[in-house]
Order: C-alpha cells, then structure tokens, then sequence
DNA sequence: AAATATTATCGTATAATTACGATTAATTGA
DNA sequence: TCAATTAATCGTAATTATACGATAATATTT
C-alpha cells in the first residue's frame, strides 16, 4: 500500500529528490565535509571520526557512492575514498536551477 | 536499537540534512514548482495536479511547513499555501555554504 | 601458513516515511 | 438548520532507513 509512487513525477523531480536524499542524514555531511578537508581517507579514520560503528558508516559511504558524491578505491586492504568534485559541481548546478526555477516561474506568475 | 543519532552531529550537518530531507521526495518538489508557478493555490488544487491521495498531499505539505518552505493561511474552509521566499533564500545560501566550504577546505589540504 | 588488519556484507531490530481510507472539524451555502 | 465543501488528523499497512554485531572476504605481515 505504502510503496513509493517517484515514476509518477517528472525526471527533474526525481533527481532532485535524489540527491537530497543522499544529504539527507547528518553523518553523510559530515562524511563529506570530512574527505573535503583531508582530500582523501580511508574507511577507518571516518569510523575513529564519527560516533557510529563501522557497519553503519560503511553504509552511509554506500549510499554516497551511489548517487556518485563520493569515488572509492580500493588499496589492498584498505579503500580511499575521496570526493567527486564532478558530481559535486552537478549537484551544484541542479539546486540552482531548481532555486532559479522557482523564481522565475514565480515573476512570470505575477504580471 | 536504530535510534537515530541525528543530535550526536553537529548544527551545520543537521540544519543541511532537515533542509534536504524537506526536499527528498519528488511530490514535494513538484509541489514547491506549483506554488512558484501558480503563486499560490489551495490544497484541492494540489490534489488535482498530483497523482496522489488528499490525506498523502496534506502530509507533504506539512512537510515543507515544518521546515518553513511554504505557508499555509486559512481562508474560510480552504487553505492558501505560497512559499516562504525568505526561506527558499536561506537554504540557497546554506546550500552555497556547504559547497564552498566544502571547496575551501580541501583547497587549503593541498599545498 | 598463520595471524592480523581492513572493509563489505548479512542478519536483524527498531524507527521513520509514505500512502490510503475514514473520520473529524470548520466554514459556507441553500 | 442542514447539507456540502474543504482540509487536517487518525488509524493502519507497507516500505525504507538507520543502526549494530557478527561474519566473510581480501590483502598484508609475521
């Protein structure tokens, strides 16, 4: 009954809603405010950095991976992760036509 | 057990995080488009325009009034939702925080 | 080869989200 | 007053998210 209706909105909808969702949980801005400032780290020191266990940050670098935010590599038994600026210059670009979007659909709404 | 340790964060993290929540689900975004479009409209306009249940629209824009996206005035039995132009203008510059200091601070990790 | 280190995944429990129908509350119109 | 309109809230079901411990998988070190 519950199951989420997203295919019923359009695309722009979607993505928005998207990637909101992936900064949507105070650990994943912290995870991101965290690699920016060492440009790279291993899952370990986000586990030493964050109040979560291990399993838990694993999932949210998960779901960070996803959406493309963050690359990770593996380097034997260690994985580097570090910010995609690409996605991040993305991201960048959709909020702000979103917000321009909005402000301009509004001004011709009004005369 | 899953508890959410949102308050473990700090300020920054959870105020970007509540903002991207709001924004986490394509019916609300599509309702922010509407009312930017429209100006402002009733619920009843809302439900006609989405593919979704009056109870389950009613939710969402409590939603986005909960983290002051839109309000809501009550007009007789109708309520005129609009945005909160203020708002929307808040989180643009959280957002613009978020991203430029993201850059900042990896700028000054690497040299 | 065995022990260690590191991270991903699995299983599971709890909580939050999403959705709907039914009901309630309040105002307007007949 | 009574019916109709409108929207919020309640109750409920299903799905998704969050969190943890335990385990598995892989590479490194001894």
């Amino acid at each position: 009954m519950a199951t989420k209706k997203l295919e019923l909105f359009g695309v722009e909808e979607q993505e928005v809603a998207a990637i909101a969702s992936a900064l949507s949980h105070p650990a994943r801005i912290a995870i991101l405010k965290f690699l920016a400032q060492k440009n790279d780290c291993i899952c370990g020191d986000l586990v030493a950095e964050l109040p979560l266990a291990q399993s838990t940050v694993s999932q949210h670098l998960k779901e960070l991976k996803k959406v493309g935010l963050i690359k990770g590599e593996i380097e034997g038994v260690k994985t580097c992760y570090c910010i995609n600026w690409i996605t991040i210059d993305k991201v960048i670009k959709i909020f702000s036509f979103l917000f321009e979007d909005l402000r301009v659909s509004h001004k011709n709404s009004c005369c």
